[in-house]
RNA sequence: GCCGGUGUGAUGGAAUUGGUAGACGUGACGGACUCAAAAUCCGUUGGGCUAAUCCCCCGUGUGGGUUCGAGUCCCACCACCGGCACCA
């Protein structure tokens, strides 16, 4: 018989769910095991090979738990909202409903086809209303608790998608989605409160067994960074508070740069403090109108303007200085203003030379400060020009000043972060409505949680509007309500969530996905937290896993879940990059449909090579070729169960590769090395071709070949006859045992060195002592053609590996 | 500029963490089977030297170093990839 995968898979994927042999045990004896993937978004075209590498890793590493004895919950889902199924929907006049409905339908039929183990009971749409309605909840707790609140205030506004984005949404100044610019628009938005975990967002990586990358990118882009607040006056007489991580440079101030959207510079024009008000306003209009592009734009030029009429004081040397205002002080971080130390800041330095502004060295140990700036922070640099400071190190000064500053009241100890408040609200129709109402007697009110879910109207329209009102707003029947707390008429809030919110929280809801009357009971929460691994793209590390780790903290905070963070164990996967190394796109034709694959190979054949691909966590070259090699070796796996013997012992010339090759797959799934677990068995099978194998062999190959191949195992399992014998399916089984005394072969090689250099291997009975392995290694001829006229000084031995000698000439 | 990662045959990638570099797969070449092809099976496949699949020499981005021994550790550099970037 052939092995004919294309009636074999569906046959098992049938019996797998009928008799729901995946479906995770709510209440269980064994210790419980969550494994998570991260959701995926049903577009229009499908899946793509993409989607099923970390998919397959994590469905391996949830059936090898499985074997071992876990209650195991894998779940799957779908993040349903998002620009694209709007768009889709605009363009074709279909309502996103529908549209959502059908893509689901899509992906859940082909994620079926591929096999995966998941508990399809638990399917979360986080555009169900009974789904949405937790989110809105979590967004009213968020609301009670002062961490989500409405502001005005300039913000990136991608001009294609029409639409507001958060700081993470934007990359390299434009839209993470959609490539357009993003420029910068006052807006009135509903923020959450971020900021207020940014040390826990760090502290408590720490303890999580996250990739070490992972961890770096999210310190790096919350962007913590200690100095000191320190208040200069003005003659006009404010105060005027800087933030600066070099407080020890404090006598090396020499002007002074507020950003243009600074408050102080508002008073000033608004009170005719300035001289040269015209033009100040005329470069406080030209930064505003700048895109983040242009702003942020590498080797720029710096600009500003003299405020004339007001200048500062510094507070350590009393000197007057100039003050500025220039748009490479950004008002969004610390203060908005800076004192500014030529000598000792690139910028400061680039800017005084331009505006030519006093230079005073502060800090010696550097070149001359005249000609670029000495920025060290270490030993190497001592104060000087500095009062009480001079001869201290940079190191020793930092607490010096910052004690002193603080014993006069003129300045404090400060922590900044670059991590800025999440922008929450969305100008779009396919998302989750904000359950806020506002009435002109009461303000901001919050919707009573029993009117949760606040459904999404259905619109004529969902067009977004270029005057970034959202279309939800032409709705003025469900616009117009009531007040929740006087009952006068009231207005409902017309943004919605972005995409990042139903993901902030999903993986609860797999844990108790039908609950009507929580996110998930206390119990399942108790019981399945946290997860216990959860893999997913590096592009997610300032986005979603940083999101809902805040999320996670706040409902911790706040007694509804157990952890203080949701994930235990963070992995990454690497992209697969179509043939030629060229990202997968739709306009270079590279893209694989794995649809194709399954037909052509089947879906084993499929799974086997996304994961032999390569290094799992780095990018693979897709290659059609070498997809057949998979199918090849699956092929032999078939045909040697046709041609074994009845006997259920392992073959003798089998039996040490069979208990190294248990070890090494169990081990090398745990490690995520999955390819060199695919080869370890293709090496195994090849040991079968040539000694021949028995059923007993085969059982074991078929066990540990399940989690990865699971269609074919079953199909072998039944043929062989154990389904029969035990009345269970492979994938119900235990992993086979390992006894390491078995793998201990009666011989072992040893290589042979001479001065540290290969010469020749010899075969000796395994435990051999050190003697008898050198007498034999200098017995072999190529050995001792290199001894001869040597006296040896030194023999190095590494048991069972290696014997190495070290000589001088004889005299 | 700062942070992180990677660099090994024609090719995707292995190497038990300092101990026989190139496992396993692909491709290529040779052979068996076949009228023939496909499929399958067997063999060869880093470079040099050579009659030789004997032996020897060279070889893991480059240059140094530590070590009996380095793809692996240290120092300096080069190239590519990713993240952050006027964050005071």
């Amino acid at each position: 018989m052939k092995y004919d995968f294309a009636s074999i898979e569906p046959k098992w994927q049938k019996r797998w769910e009928e008799a729901k042999v995946y479906a995770a045990q709510d209440h269980s004896d064994k210790p419980k095991f969550y494994g998570l993937i991260e959701f995926p978004y049903p577009s229009g075209q499908g899946l793509h090979v993409g989607h099923p590498r970390p998919y397959t890793a994590m469905d391996i590493v949830a059936r090898k738990k499985r074997m071992d004895g876990y209650n195991v919950l894998f779940p799957m889902g779908f993040d349903a909202f998002g620009l694209p199924t709007e768009n889709y929907a605009i363009k074709n006049h279909i309502h996103p409903a529908v549209v959502t409905r059908q893509n689901i339908a899509h992906f859940t039929e082909q994620l079926k086809k591929i096999g995966y183990s998941f508990d399809w009971d638990r399917v979360v749409d986080t555009t169900d209303p009974s789904y949405y309605k937790w989110t809105q909840w979590i967004f009213l707790q968020l609301y009670k608790k002062g961490l989500a609140y409405k502001a005005t205030m300039p913000v990136n506004w991608c001009t294609s998608c029409k639409c507001v984005l958060a700081n993470e949404e934007v990359v390299e100044g434009v839209c993470e989605r959609c490539g357009s610019p993003v420029i910068r628009k006052e807006k009135s938005q509903w923020m959450l409160k971020i900021t207020e975990y940014a040390q826990r967002l760090i502290d408590d990586l720490d303890g999580l067994d996250f990739i070490e990358r992972v961890k770096v990118q999210q310190k790096n882009w919350i962007g913590r960074s200690t100095g000191a607040e320190v208040t200069f006056k003005a003659t006009t007489g404010e105060d005027i508070i800087v933030f600066t991580t070099r407080p020890d440079t404090l006598f090396g101030a020499t002007y002074m740069v507020l950003s243009p959207e600074h408050e102080l510079v508002k008073n000033w024009l608004e009170s005719g403090k300035l001289a040269n008000a015209d033009e100040v306003k005329a470069y406080q209009k030209a930064a505003a109108s700048k895109s983040d592009m242009e702003r942020t734009e590498l080797n720029k030029e710096k600009t500003g303007v003299k405020l004339d009429g007001v200048r500062g004081v510094n507070p350590v040397s009393g000197r007057e200085i100039p003050i500025f205002i220039s748009d490479y002080v950004l008002s969004t971080y610390g203060t908005g203003a800076i004192m500014a130390v030529p000598a000792h800041d690139d910028r400061d330095w680039e800017f005084a030379k331009k505006f030519g502004c006093e230079i005073i060295e502060v800090v010696s140990g550097g070149e001359d400060v005249q000609k670029a700036a000495f920025t060290a922070k270490d030993d190497t640099g001592i104060l000087c020009n500095s009062d009480f400071l001079n001869g201290l190190t940079v190191k020793d000064a930092i607490p010096a000043i910052t004690k002193w500053l603080e014993e006069k009241g003129i300045g404090v100890h400060k922590v900044n972060y670059k991590l800025r408040d999440w922008v929450f609200s969305r100008q779009r129709y396919w998302g989750e409505p904000i359950p806020m109402v506002w009435c002109d007697k009461c303000g901001w009110q919050p919707l009573p949680e029993d009117q949760l879910p606040l459904l999404l109207p259905e619109v004529e329209s969902y067009e977004p509007t270029d005057d970034g009102e959202s279309p939800l707003s032409k709705m003025t029947d469900w616009v117009s309500t009531t007040c929740p707390c006087c009952g006068g008429h009231a207005r409902r809030e017309t943004d919605t969530m972005p995409q990042w919110a139903g993901s902030s929280w999903y993986f609860l809801r797999y844990m108790d996905p039908h609950n009507p009357n929580a996110i998930a009971s206390k119990e399942a929460l108790e019981y399945w937290s946290p997860v216990d691994w959860y893999n997913g793209g590096m592009e997610h590390t300032t986005l979603h896993l940083l999101y809902s780790r805040f999320w996670h903290k706040f409902l911790y905070d706040i007694g509804v879940v157990p952890t203080k963070e949701p994930y235990a164990k963070r992995t990454s996967h690497g992209m697969i990059l179509g043939e030629g190394g060229e990202k997968m796109s739709k306009s270079r034709g590279n893209v694989v449909n794995p649809d194709d694959i399954i037909k052509a190979y089947g879906a084993d054949t499929l799974r086997l090579y996304i994961m032999f691909i390569g290094d799992f966590e780095q990018a693979a070259t897709w290659s059609d070729n070498a997809v057949k090699g998979c199918k090849r070796f699956l092929d032999k796996v078939w045909n040697l169960s046709e041609s074994c013997t009845d006997s259920l012992d392992y073959t003798k010339e089998n039996e040490a590769g069979i208990h190294k090759c248990v070890k090494k797959v169990a081990d090398d799934i745990e490690a995520m090395k999955f390819n060199t677990a695919i080869a370890a068995m293709m090496t195994l099978v090849g040991d079968f071709q040539k000694n021949g194998c028995s059923k007993g062999d085969m059982k074991a190959l078929i066990t540990m070949l399940s989690p990865f191949a699971p269609h074919i195992a079953e199909e072998l399992w039944e043929n062989l006859g154990f389904a029969a014998q035990s009345n269970t399916m492979v994938c119900q089984q235990p992993w086979p045992e390992y006894d390491e005394s078995k793998t201990v072969a009666s011989t072992v090689t040893i290589a042979i060195q001479v001065a540290g250099k290969l010469r020749g291997t010899v075969e000796v009975p395994a435990g051999s002592g050190n003697e008898v392995i050198e007498a034999a290694a200098k017995e072999v001829p190529t050995v001792a053609k290199f001894l001869n006229g040597l006296e040896i000084v030194k023999v190095i031995h590494v048991p069972g590996k290696l014997v190495n000698f070290i000589g001088k000439p004889k005299a």
